[in-house]
DNA sequence: TTAATTTCTTATCATAGGTCAATGTGGCTA
DNA sequence: TAGCCACATTGACCTATGATAAGAAATTAA
């Protein structure tokens, strides 16, 4: 929980965030299973103690798609699917052995009732996810393999070392025999990671 | 005024609304016109009354890749810009002659400390737009040309018509000769649109 | 430690989509 | 009415990335 709690305490006061506590679980789950199956309603947010998870589709052709990463201190589910009450189009899972926090729409509406920099807090998230997903967007339409690839190890460099390659190339949208060119191709020209 | 009014009606009374108008700007632009500069900051949001919006990045090659639309009883803005007061990486111009309201963050706050309702609404606006764009990601990442374009007239096809085919190109990641050739192979297949 | 999986690399070939250049087409406007 | 301009189409060619297959390397399990 402590993770957690640093989390909220610039929003929250410890004697509220004490009170919310009934609505929360603590959750420990071993790489690769599944938290949510696409298909079914979302109804719970994942703040990740410790570990990485993700969130995925699969498509026609039984190819996965990786939507997000979320290592330590994130926060990862379907908004979507949370909110709207409908059937998640995504999966999320474990990369690694990972202790979660587990927190409802409950748990948001009652912070939210408490404490008006709770409110402006999530606010903030909420846009701070748009931010996110415009500029992947925006890379998605005007960068290349390579350059997708150069901006994410420099976005992402921990999440770079602790997933495996081919997780990664789905993630820039390309094959994993792809991503090895393209790496073999800055290795050629001397790039140096890190 | 009105359609803006009606957009809010569900979640701020007539008197809530009256007392939140010295807030609003109304204004009208021509086709062309340009409402906000990358590089600058976004300090307001945008909702057409009547027109179309777009908003859009250019990239060190000099193209345009066109991040959204947004027809009537929309909302366009750079939300990160706006929040974070940060230089935007995006351009919002006008498609059509547009009137539109102008309102800023101010605006919302006052709105979301005047009804709970109206936070609630905004919340969903919110979540409403990572759904979009959690989709569009996901189609950019495992569906074909053709296939985007499909499931663009479909999911917009009145903005289908209202806008340039390179626009529509932009926004799909592809370039116009190729959406062009993508419609001669569905015309070829005999497929009717609408 | 070996064996079994999973991941990564490499090579070859195939293809969607990009580039460049030419031509068409319709709507303005002068 | 002509001429212009933005947009759309087409064709020839090119390139980045995908598909497939095989082997190497690394991880995990036994």
């Amino acid at each position: 929980m402590e993770e957690f709690y640093n989390y909220l305490s610039d929003s929250l006061s410890k004697s509220e965030i004490d009170q919310l506590s009934k609505f929360l679980v603590e959750k420990r789950i071993g790489k690769g299973e599944i938290l949510l199956q696409a298909g079914s309603v979302c109804n719970h947010s994942f703040f990740v103690e410790e570990g990485l998870l993700r969130s995925f589709s699969i498509d026609k052709q039984g190819k996965e798609h990786v939507i997000q990463f979320a290592p330590e201190n994130w926060i990862i589910s379907d908004r979507s699917s949370l909110l709207f009450q409908e059937p998640s189009e995504f999966f999320i899972d474990a990369v690694e052995n990972t202790t979660l926090i587990m927190f409802d729409e409950e748990f948001v509406v009652k912070a939210s009732e408490l404490s008006a920099k709770y409110r402006s807090f999530n606010q903030k998230a909420l846009n701070n996810h748009i931010r996110h997903q415009q500029r992947r967007i925006n890379r998605l339409l005007s960068a290349t393999a390579e350059e997708r690839y150069l901006n994410f190890i420099q976005l992402y460099p921990n999440i770079t070392l602790r997933v495996p390659q081919w997780m990664i190339a789905s993630y820039l949208g390309i094959t994993p025999e792809s991503l090895s060119r393209v790496r073999k191709e800055l290795a050629r020209k001397n790039f140096i990671p890190g």
